[in-house]
DNA sequence: TATCAATTATGAACATAATTCATTTTTATT
DNA sequence: AATAAAAATGAATTATGTTCATAATTGATA
């Protein structure tokens, strides 16, 4: 190896700025390159093109969120306790990160090339908590079982993508964080069904 | 007025055809002309830009949706048998309706320009419906009030559109009205809360 | 330090596609 | 048939992603 290829992280970096502020479209290759200080064939040495540099941005980011919401659900006990953390979690998670909910959330997700990406197995594996909580919970008993899990997978990410994907085209003007115990209770009674609470 | 302005409809009917086979960016103004049967110039008398006859694609569809949402509706008595409709008639819509769905749910949607539109505002017209239904129960005591009728909302369209969007994106390979009546379920479950199910 | 080859960077040239606008064609009215 | 308003045209312009032959840089070697 002859030079550092940190150059791929500088040109990464200029797409983050730039991508964050316009999308895709209006995002040009020759202000990348410009804000990077290098030529723009200089990129093409380094992605294969402009939609792959662009799905190039968010592997790092996801891969934070992943252990990030493994590590806090770490050590916590007792289904419905999950539940909470992964719901104050993942809207902490995108309150502090605006720039890549707007990557992700309006671009990225309804992707087609990109939910093939590696990237977006990344990102599942990372909602795959949300699958792995609800399957315990229905072997404990306290979970229904009269829903098939995919419709309670689509019910919780469906409720905190949905909170997430407007408060960013209302210019995230509001906190987004301020309801997740609303959130919290109305997703366990949901998800409880018609199981009463348990009293140990 | 001098000739029909049925060429109007002609643009958009071939931007129709275009645009739901390749998305925005890919679908060019010389192919929609082409498919019109009339110049690439011609399209810019009728519509300001590509943008601007992207975006007026989905009205007669968005106000075919309001409409029908509304009739379907119509003389269903108990706030519970219209959440059971809506969602029964949101899911059947789209799948009836797949290449409006992609538009709408895939692109227009998270699209920051066209939540400006009218037409956007005639979309959330139509689901304002959820928030009606909300309020009525809340004054009948049916649904739960200790949780902001704006976090019910968004649990309602959220699993909906998340729905939606994961079953567009698997290119419609499975039937989504096949779980409507579990995802009435768990929404009522959620929406009515500590609230016991009256018997009258 | 000079040389050399492998690697990396360059940016003008190319390809594609949206948009404009001066001109032509069509239409309705007299 | 003459006329003017309206509509349509498509070549020219503009904008931007991508390529590629050439130039510059780098690190090993003598």
């Amino acid at each position: 190896m002859y030079k550092k290829v940190a150059r791929r992280e500088d040109i990464i970096q200029a797409a983050i700025e730039v991508f964050s502020k316009k999308d895709f479209q209006s995002a040009s290759i020759s202000e990348i390159a410009q804000r990077a200080g290098i030529a723009n064939g200089t990129i093409y040495q380094y992605f294969k093109n402009k939609e792959d540099l662009f799905f190039s941005i968010p592997v790092e980011k996801t891969n934070e969120f992943r252990s990030q919401v493994a590590l806090h659900l770490e050590g916590i006990t007792g289904v419905f306790n999950k539940i909470r953390k992964f719901v104050w979690y993942f809207l902490y998670f995108f309150k502090n990160n605006p720039e890549y909910g707007r990557l992700l959330m309006l671009e990225l997700r309804v992707n087609r090339s990109f939910v093939k990406t590696e990237t977006y197995d990344f990102l599942k594996q990372s909602v795959r908590s949300v699958w792995d909580i609800i399957e315990e919970g229905q072997k404990e008993g306290v979970i229904r079982t009269d829903v098939d899990i995919y419709v309670l997978r689509h019910l919780v990410l469906g409720i905190l993508e949905h909170m997430v994907s407007r408060w960013l085209l209302k210019d995230a003007q509001y906190d987004i964080l301020e309801h997740h115990q609303q959130v919290s209770r109305i997703l366990i009674d949901a998800l409880r069904g018609g199981i009463p609470v348990a009293v140990d």
